[in-house]
DNA sequence: AAAAATCTGTTGCGTATGCAACAAAAATAT
DNA sequence: ATATTTTTGTTGCATACGCAACAGATTTTT
């Protein structure tokens, strides 16, 4: 948190020099990527939204992972060998930065004190992606959609440093998140409020316990 | 895959120079470290078994993660501020490498190439780290056991190359990786037994769909 | 070799949740 | 300003799944 800003402005300023990287420019709707025979490619999100969308073998769609800014994917991170179609779909208009897995092993002719810092600077966003991963597991291993909810409610007033918040995403991309039906996720909503446990209008949430 | 024997000797090679580490070992049964205020530290199973152990408010208690030979975990991986006690239990005896997670950017002195190499070695870890968690959440986003079950069947088969295979570990570690109840998974198990898709002798599963 | 602990396999029960379908509200595009 | 798309909110239905409980097999400890 305290590094996101700096991160943020390191990446931004980044031209191509001893390593190689690509920026793009994608409208909403356009595919940034598939994970299919890329095994080295890495994706930093610089602006915008987008989901990692899995079509499995049934054909059913499933978004297992939604990235905003500074978010780190890409096929290097994902498990070889699936038999899942998965892509990543540009929900916002997006710029990302395209390079190679490589280059943070890779040691360039001098040492060059640039390619040191990428190096670091993609570790830490690397990192502060498995705290994304483990926070997104510490969710997914509940039991019940009362508890993820409740969880989840937790995790976002500690972050805001207040019981009154306003969701993030949309609803509908929370279900996915939290990998539920969304239907079935309004009702338990629904009976959150009826019991007084929270407060609810659209996004806005307020938690009325201790 | 290919570099695990290189990681694992480096690790097992690893003397107190430059890098501040500690190795311990823990006999079965024995708490390795809990993640509560040890915001910097990170650990390396060097040998043995071990589970990331949830308490939740109302004292359930849940395996949320498994670590084997070479799992990297600690609380500088983990979210800040959660209301659940988390620890690590040794499931086996265990040899863990503890250090601390700024030293993967302190230069050292003369910029020595050890502290380069260490940097370089649980970076790699790291990011082995993101592939698995990036598959279990692949598992558990699937809607049902059946799903969860077919998908974890198949990356295990296609490790392996084979159709036939044991299980790498008990059917009831099994149901806490998947996160679902065991009779359950049992039962589903049966089912899918019945219908023809898979076989089944204990640990031994075989698959019989193309 | 005996005792203790853990794991496997099965079943009955109740309910939480996925699914389908629809209308109203809100957001976005034209 | 209007049309179109997306999101929100609700409901009925069927069933998949969590939970509890137990016996037998297997593994580990002593």
């Amino acid at each position: 948190m305290q590094s996101d800003i700096e991160i943020s402005n390191f990446l931004k300023s980044i031209e191509t020099r001893c390593i190689k990287t690509t920026k793009r420019s994608f409208y909403k709707g356009e595919t940034i990527t598939t994970y299919l025979e890329k095994r080295n490619q890495l994706c930093i999100l610089l602006t915008g939204e987008a989901d990692l969308i899995r079509y499995d073998f049934n054909g059913n769609k499933t978004i297992i992972g939604q990235f905003t800014d500074n978010s780190i994917f890409g096929e290097a991170l994902y498990p070889a060998n699936t038999n899942n179609e998965l892509f990543v779909l540009a929900k916002t208009n997006c710029d990302v930065l395209f390079f190679s897995y490589d280059n943070l092993w890779v040691k360039c002719r001098q040492n060059c004190p640039f390619h040191k810092d990428f190096s670091e600077q993609i570790n830490k966003l690397i990192i502060s992606q498995v705290v994304e991963l483990n926070t997104r597991i510490e969710l997914l291993t509940k039991k019940n959609i009362r508890d993820k909810l409740l969880s989840y409610f937790d995790i976002i007033s500690r972050n805001r440093l207040s019981k009154k918040f306003t969701l993030p995403f949309t609803l509908t991309d929370l279900a996915d998140y939290l990998s539920v039906d969304r239907s079935a996720m309004m009702r338990e909503l629904s009976h959150l409020k009826e019991e007084g446990f929270i407060d609810k209008k659209g996004k806005k949430i307020t938690l009325l316990y201790n």
